[in-house]
DNA sequence: GCCTCAAATGCAAACGTTTGCGTAAAGTTT
DNA sequence: AAACTTTACGCAAACGTTTGCATTTGAGGC
């Protein structure tokens, strides 16, 4: 099954002992120059590979992290996790990754796994079923080992941590000011799932604008929806049959916004007319929907990159926790661009 | 650093031998059964988990792949990896991703990572520089030491290997064919980069189709993108200012099909009247298109499951190089319904 | 020829776990 | 009471690597 050579055998069949072989590939000084040569070329003739397990175990070191996201297939987590690989490449680390599918169970159990194969950290952006029954005890276990945890998105319930987030109440909070600047006057939103920190904060966000500019914030004009397009389909056609209709919506993400769009073209509503839309996540296909979207950008690629650099900051020193906010930037498109 | 508890620690507590211990905590019934329930329950208490890493040393096994891809941004990759993910997660495996940037460079430092952390077997989709160069030998060094490979998408040059791959030609054809039916006389080609396997398979499925029915298949027709929406701006506008313009575009993804009905829409020319238009992949967003975008479906997340438990029936047998082979399904939207 | 010193290499422990074998003690059969 | 079996546990090796501390060898100075 391995066919992989080992110091040992090297120490065969130069008739030496496994330390020497180490120190000669090491580039040790006490190991005769020559001798050194001579090993080390034999050792790339036959793909002698340092084998990482071993000195895992006697280092109490793995370079290897473990990132659990809920879902992977929306741009904004692929995305960060191409930044996060972009800096723990020069660091010499692998990434373990997990997907959860918003799963308490499968989350613990992935957890439980990373912690058995000894990783040296852990980013984790919390299924939303650990998050709604405040499920928490999987990640304290991870805590207590004093292993570096950094909270992805969605943090833990309470518990003062590390966490990288985009300013998720602020780019909604920019995003219904916009629309109010566009004329807007009936701003509804399209939710996203309860209980998730994303969801909830733009909400906020989208419900302190309105507030901070005299407006009602009105239930009818709340339509629950997922993260997926689909979902949001029944939930425009709810919003637009109502007897108050809406002048504008906000979606708390692109899919949503262009599942919304498809189904106002269907009713030949115009858009940004008669409904100005703005997204979130300003995903590539944005600027290319029909009308071009306008989103909140949440810069995903950098809260990759800066999960992974607040963990290499954290893994010498203890430090405070800290949270990185990343702030969000309004693009403005023609989906709410009002003449 | 480490509070973890091991196994000497708990010996040392029931002043008794490391063995009992990992006896009584594996239920082995050579003990005391009320001896085990203690150890049980202290461990419990203290929170003792296995360190993988010392048994994956002993048995040569490590329960951890890796899976090396060009990227993960595009749905296919990470519906893929999802796919995967399921099989692995019931079979006790962890995931070691690999995102390589189609540089030969990165590829070939990660594939050295995984074999140094001693993976038990290999997920591959190759990048372009490794493909394009024909560079190969740090994959032959994976498969020297007798380790499970499986190529994805993208095959390796020439040696016979196991593959999972949708049927791209297949796919390619069925699509031209669906143009060719809908009356479409001119069918231009948005081709995906040269040199990777993907992109060839397509061309030759969309160029034996216009063959078999006797068309020609012509230069101008022809226009190179990348995977990208941002690629196919200028070649659409290319295909459609020149003095033969198409009236069908097949694109290489759905990405680029939908930036070019954008520039399309943009130029006043109607889909699917004026230009139909077939994308590959099926991604979420192809049916909200304007209009609804026809794709070729590669049923990503089966390529990763079927991947997946290849590996599983690889790892104990060895048996000789299998091609999996899926179907694909053409979905017929709008974009190319001539009445 | 003895002492010192440096250069080159070996020894053994350590990381955490499993497992075949050995060995007590206790119980059971003749 | 002798012979046997069962029960319950310990010993030690093994996986691959590193590293502090010997140990060996040869050279040079007196």
């Amino acid at each position: 099954m391995n066919n992989s050579v080992s110091i040992k055998d090297i120490a065969k069949k130069f008739k030496c002992a496994p330390s020497t072989i180490s120190r000669a590939l090491n580039d040790h000084p006490a190991i005769n120059i020559e001798t050194r040569k001579t090993i080390q070329e034999y050792a790339l003739k036959v793909g002698y590979q340092k084998n990482t397990l071993s000195l895992s175990l006697l280092n109490n070191c793995s370079m290897t992290l473990g990132l659990v996201l809920p879902s992977i297939t929306h741009y904004h987590e692929s995305s960060m996790l191409e930044g996060m690989e972009e800096i723990l490449l020069k660091s010499g680390y692998l990434l373990n990754i997990c997907v959860s599918n918003e799963s308490h169970t499968i989350e613990k159990e992935y957890i439980d796994r990373l912690l058995a194969n000894r990783v040296d950290g852990l980013f984790i952006s919390m299924a939303q079923e650990s998050y709604d029954q405040q499920l928490g005890e999987h990640i304290d276990r991870v805590i207590q080992r004093s292993l570096p945890v950094i909270f992805i998105d969605r943090p833990n319930h309470g518990v003062a941590s590390d966490r990288v987030v985009t300013d998720d109440y602020q780019g909604a909070f920019m995003a219904t000011k916009h629309l109010i600047d566009m004329g807007c006057q009936r701003i509804a939103h399209l939710h996203g799932p309860s209980g998730i920190s994303v969801s909830q904060q733009r909400f906020l966000g989208y419900q302190d604008c309105l507030i901070a500019h005299g407006r009602q914030v009105e239930a009818d004009l709340i339509q629950y929806v997922h993260f997926s397009a689909d979902s949001a389909i029944q939930a425009t056609r709810i919003l637009m049959q109502s007897d108050s209709k809406p002048d504008a919506i906000f979606g708390v993400n692109d899919e949503v916004c262009i599942a919304a769009m498809f189904v106002l073209r269907e009713m030949g509503i115009s858009v940004p007319n008669e409904v100005a839309i703005v997204g979130f996540d300003d995903i590539p296909l944005a600027s290319f929907g029909h009308p071009p979207l306008s989103s909140v950008s949440r810069q995903s690629r950098k809260i990759g990159e800066e999960a992974a650099k607040l963990f290499l900051s954290k893994k010498d020193q203890k430090l405070e926790p800290v949270t990185i906010s990343l702030d969000p930037k309004l693009i403005i498109r023609e989906s709410s661009l009002r003449s």
